[in-house]
DNA sequence: GGCTCTACTTGAACGCGTTCAAGTAGAGCC
DNA sequence: GGCTCTACTTGAACGCGTTCAAGTAGAGCC
């Protein structure tokens, strides 16, 4: 639509960004200088700071490329596979298979997108729409399959298997098992277990336990996790 | 014993530690520069690294500091009650009650500490002493109650506590309610649903739940999480 | 009193993320 | 062709964590 605003600045950019990741790749997230990146997209390092307002916004952009992936890949087990079980693990595989290749510096990741006045944590505002479509995954892999759940459940469940997949990756992170095997081995065990739990549930027995469990999720998600304390300054 | 070798150097070691805590307390781990550290403790800059590796060491002395109160506010309380709620909510309030006066440095504290390379990071080897004591208290809160527990759930249930813990506290770390009256509320209502959990898994229904749930974390727990990647470097 | 050894101490210098004042090049207008 | 405006670009300089070669002071020994 505005090609002559973009272009030249949107090709140096993507220089940049691309400098940058194969850097990462190459030699890893610390040991890449801002004037390495810099230097390889050909432009001052001053001028990388005219795209991206810091190194970590570097990450950002790695961030987005995987979600992508991750969205396309559950894609394809969702239209193929009805039942919960075969789409619930067929999403946290996929999710594992996208990450895996970035596992080398992972807990850079993780480091920077833990701290709490950081864009890149995962319960911060400005990540809230990637938050939301990662959730809506679970809510597709619920709806499209041929188990009938309660409705309660059915409106909190994304929530907490979106929490659930949190704690796999934290898992993942630190985990330097050959090829991660621990982390899919804890991934099909657990998803396992949680659909039995789920399926407890169902028991008219466990109804007011499910309950209070769900109304508790809901009441701590309600109000929005607020913007990073003032006192905070990102380095 | 030694008091030569030591007199002198620890008192220098102490003038370092106090005057970097203060200075956290007073304008945050970010806005403190080592130079203001050593300048406070009336040393020169390269001494502070005489006593302490990294500006991100001085925090563990902070951490440490945070446990042992940790640990004499729960004697308190397992000493008073013998109830399994009453103790379980006891050493979770006081734990919360010992970190909140450092919750504005929090973010930092846990973004490092969630480092997988990080001396700080709680699954590290560097950690585990710290990681077995704290997980000894959820023992004691088992062990001490009236309440009777199978042998396996008793065996692998501080683990599980420990882990719960750590996730009330991650809930803490992000959040900024007035006197983080959520993290207060999240922790009350979860303990008791914790405990209804122990006791649900007492009918013989669910046993074979329970089972697997705890051969999975005992099996995931076995091997000792690895060394940090070498590939990884701390900066 | 001098020698040696060890525990501690110094501060200049380095590396790196980040900032900022000073450009520059092209588009649009006259 | 010149003027102006905007989008982009530059690289020197700053601040801060960290390192390191060069001390220094006291203890123990002769």
């Amino acid at each position: 639509m505005e090609p002559k605003k973009t272009s030249k600045g949107e090709q140096t950019r993507a220089q940049i960004l691309e400098a940058a990741l194969d850097l990462f790749r190459e030699r890893g997230y610390e040991q890449t200088t801002m004037r390495a990146i810099a230097e390889k997209a050909g432009v001052a390092v001053g001028n990388a700071y005219y795209y991206f307002e810091s190194k970590e916004h570097l990450i950002q952009a790695f961030y987005a490329r995987t979600h992508e992936e991750h969205m396309a890949a559950s894609r394809e087990v969702l239209d193929q596979e009805r039942g919960l079980r075969e789409r619930l693990l067929g999403v946290m595989r996929a999710k594992l298979d996208t990450i895996m290749p970035y596992h080398q510096f992972a807990g850079v990741l993780f480091k920077t997108a833990a701290n709490p006045a950081s864009p890149l944590n995962p319960f911060s505002a400005e990540s809230l729409p990637v938050r939301r479509q990662a959730t809506e995954i679970f809510a597709e892999v619920i709806a499209g399959s041929d188990t009938r759940l309660t409705p309660e459940l059915a409106a909190e469940l994304p929530n907490v298997l979106w929490l659930y997949q949190a704690g796999v990756i934290l898992y993942w992170i630190h985990d330097s098992s050959p090829g991660c095997a621990r982390s899919y081995r804890l991934m099909e065990r657990s998803v396992k277990l949680v659909l039995r739990l789920i399926s407890l549930f169902q028991f008219p027995l466990l109804r007011p336990f499910l309950k209070e469990l769900l109304t508790m999720v809901a009441d701590l998600r309600s109000e929005p996790m607020p913007a990073p304390l003032p006192a905070q300054t990102v380095e």
